[in-house]
DNA sequence: CCCTATCTGCTACAAGTGTAGTATATAATC
DNA sequence: GATTATATACTACACTTGTAGCAGATAGGG
């Protein structure tokens, strides 16, 4: 697996949300905050799908496109190369976000995460 | 403040690790690792001088160099671009990590340094 | 003071990324 | 079946990143 640009997994983020055998006018919907152009969008998806990330399969007059990849699994992947990059361990990537602080929501939500993952291994 | 490629943020890590004024050849000695030519290493220190992340001084014959921009801080910066990117909040990127499996030994500093940013603010 | 060794600055180039124009295929229309 | 509208594929181009060669500056030796 490889690390996605900005804007590829933008389309990802687009695709996730709406599933497999997207329309390209739904996608385009999703994607219109971004303003981009519609061959823009084009290209990325020329993109993603050489990457192996993305299928398109042809109906009719349009293409339908569906993520090859899901988002889970692209996450667990970026997360890993995240630390590796940088921080090293989890510890210090919550630090770094606690230095410039954390919102107190985040923080809970956190916690019960970990308190959660914690009861499932404990003992 | 802008996100770094992956070689320049390693001649930064070797930087943070060396201190400020560091001489081109201890610099060089760290980044060895890498195998990269010195012209190479030249280029990375030229484009983070150009932007702001390192002072260069000149000091006889050679260079020194310091960081301008601290580990933590880059860290703080990163690590929200992180979340924006891709998960949204810090339960999103530990839960992504947490998927692929988090040794133990990682669970317990996160639980740890949780513990302490709790009591930190808690009441 | 001039030569030489070395260190650095400038230049280069291929691959990847952000963005979009032009050409082509095809479905619907007459 | 020819025409048109439209969606897609192909091409393009500037900027960034990864990598390094060549040329110029300069410190040290003679």
């Amino acid at each position: 697996m490889k690390r996605l640009p900005d804007t590829e997994l933008e389309v990802m983020k687009a695709l996730w949300a709406t599933g497999p055998d997207t329309p390209r006018a739904l996608l385009e919907e999703r994607l219109a905050p971004f303003g981009w152009a519609a061959n823009t969008i084009n290209t990325y998806l020329a993109r993603l799908a050489d990457k192996g990330f993305v299928a398109v399969r042809r109906e009719g007059k349009s293409n339908l496109y569906t993520p090859l990849v899901g988002c889970e699994e692209y996450q667990a992947f970026d997360s890993r190369a995240v630390l590796e990059r940088l921080y090293g361990s989890p510890r210090n990537f919550v630090a770094a976000l606690a230095r410039d602080g954390m919102g107190r929501t985040e923080l809970e939500e956190l916690r019960a995460l970990l308190d959660q993952l914690n009861g499932g291994q404990e003992r």
